[in-house]
DNA sequence: TCTGGCACTCATGACGCACGAGTGCCAGCA
DNA sequence: TGCTGGCACTCGTGCGTCATGAGTGCCAGA
């Protein structure tokens, strides 16, 4: 078990690691904290926390960095999360609500978040499996040929074309959007397959085939997850990531492009509250250099999407979990609001 | 005036330049290519291009490597547009038909641009103001609250809340859709204004308020320019740009993440061919050391937005250009397909 | 258990030096 | 007039040497 004062030690040393980017030794240790006690005594603490394997050292004769299991331990025990301060709050209430659609939202939450935090921020839409129908919209572009569009409460709007194995009358098509919204508008979309189930069979024969076509589409849309979508932004952050350049960057940017990938991240947490992963606790290779910190956020009191930040492990984690935080917690409120 | 020659070492000097990233002298290039004459002779040529300010030595000792004029001479005058293979027209078509909706298109687009030039893709989402409007659709989501979802020819979707100045009935909330469809549905954005100019007078005097209000979203939706959507990707290969990193990609990606500026960037270009800004002769700063190749695109004859491609100044022009001309023209195809 | 002292390690930066790619210029030749 | 070979010169690059100093581990004493 480790001492209070080697607990204190490794704190000292993340705050100062992730302040000048340097390998921190013993004797700027005790200069630059108020530990009571002589460099040799910090050195034996030193010596005890890499045997732990908590810090690491570059060369033989430099100071110490903190490992992945070092930053884990500090998130854990050593560290809280910072709370913004008054300005900041205010900036981020002020800068959301001049939000005029979705798109918007995420858009500037996505830049706020860059900007707070300065690293590279990802935010997921609003998901559609856990929202629920505002409206389905039913348009005919041809005889044979639908347009089908699909609102939900937190605004997002997803669109189809349905090609019907045999034309469908206008009549047909009032009817079919008035039934659709009596059953589906205002519910959750897990609950809409059964909600439309038997809705085929009350039609003439003729239009069976279209209605059962329209209602496989609304349910593909619905379900579909590949059409998750989300926003990154702060790449240019990246820049400050090291001094070994390309060959960190390069997998990140390359991560940050595939969906995917992206959206592993942010849906493996989960965990109702915060996640942290620092390091090689992320599973792409690619951003084994990298922390990822997020969070849910929802209208209600629900999550219905993810956002978070992707940073070098050697962050600000107290600022960053702070900031993401309470962006997430604003975002939520407007959502609610809208 | 430069003698035939001369132009012909430029050429051979721009080709070598890409293909090797290093200073070229006038050993390899004699060595290198059939110019028929010997290393003095190229110095000799070398010496009066770099008079023209064509080309620049980095260092006294080292060899040539091209201006952004010699650039700009060698895609006017010296290279061609190199048409793809048949294989990679037959993969670009393969993956552009698997798209399912407009959102995907473009994304398809961007990877495949990203790809085949292996440098940063942008794709801008077809404009509003050029394409019609093929629905317009109206829905209560309150007594006092409407929403307004407009649906483009090219498939795309706008919507936006309206609060209305009083509460607006189903009949009149019916009427004022079945009336704005019948005169703007098949219509070109730009013509909308007049053609609903007098739409508020026919209403009872409680509505005209309301309508009012709509219409002017209408409107605001249509014209807004700053709305214009685009997509960007290939931002790894960013990390192929050059040794001294950092401080030539961050303004990049800086660039890249302002809409206003890679939208203009685009919109620069207001010939209707292809265009290849140089160097400095990008107006945004952060831009100089990048080269930028875009054209229009559109579903039908007319162009409905712009894509392109942004890369370091050493690229290679002539299959860049090949590239970029020939997505644009499949995805026109495919837009104008759907 | 902490502290001061001491020898040791080793990354870093400065300096000097040789190498060689590349140039400019000039005299000679077609 | 234009091309060519030759030659001296420049200067960036890579390499080995060396001194410096931050930082360490260990030990004896309090």
């Amino acid at each position: 078990m480790l001492s209070e004062r080697r607990l204190e030690v490794l704190r000292a040393i993340v705050q100062d690691y992730v302040g000048t980017e340097e390998p921190v030794g013993s004797k700027a240790l005790t200069e630059r904290h108020k530990l009571g006690v002589s460099p040799a005594t910090v050195r034996n603490d030193m010596a005890a926390l890499e045997d732990e394997g908590f810090i690491a050292q570059p060369h033989t004769s430099a100071g110490r960095i903190p490992t992945d299991k070092g930053y884990r331990l500090f998130v854990d025990k050593l560290a809280g999360v910072k709370p913004l301060s008054a300005p900041e709050r205010r900036a981020i209430q002020n800068f959301l609500d001049g939000a005029v659609d979705l798109d918007d939202v995420v858009g500037r939450t996505v830049r706020l978040l860059a900007q707070l935090t300065r690293q590279v921020a990802v935010v997921q839409y609003p998901s559609l499996t856990r929202s629920t129908v505002r409206h389905v919209e039913l348009l005919a572009l041809a005889p044979a040929r639908l347009m089908l569009v699909v609102i939900t409460d937190t605004g997002r709007v997803e669109q189809r074309h349905v090609d019907c194995p045999a034309p469908f009358g206008e009549a047909s098509l009032a009817d079919l959007r008035a039934r659709l919204n009596s059953r589906v508008a205002g519910r959750r979309f897990s609950d809409v397959p059964q909600l439309v189930q038997d809705l085929p069979e009350s039609f003439d024969r003729d239009d069976q085939g279209t209605v059962a076509t329209v209602l496989a589409t609304l349910l593909e849309t619905l379900v579909e997850e590949s059409e998750e979508r989300l926003m990154i932004g702060g790449t240019a952050n990246l820049t400050r990531f090291g001094h070994d350049f390309p060959l960190v960057i390069r997998p990140v940017l390359e991560a940050l492009e595939e969906q995917v990938v992206l959206l592993k991240l942010l849906g493996e947490a989960k965990d109702p509250g915060m996640t942290v992963r620092i390091g090689h606790e992320n599973v792409h290779e690619g951003l084994n250099s990298t922390s990822v910190v997020s969070v849910g956020y929802g209208s209600g009191g629900e999550a219905v999407a993810k956002l978070g930040v992707v940073g070098p492990t050697r962050m600000d984690y107290p600022g960053t979990m702070g900031a993401v935080r309470a962006v997430a917690r604003y975002v939520g409120q407007i959502l609610a609001e809208s």
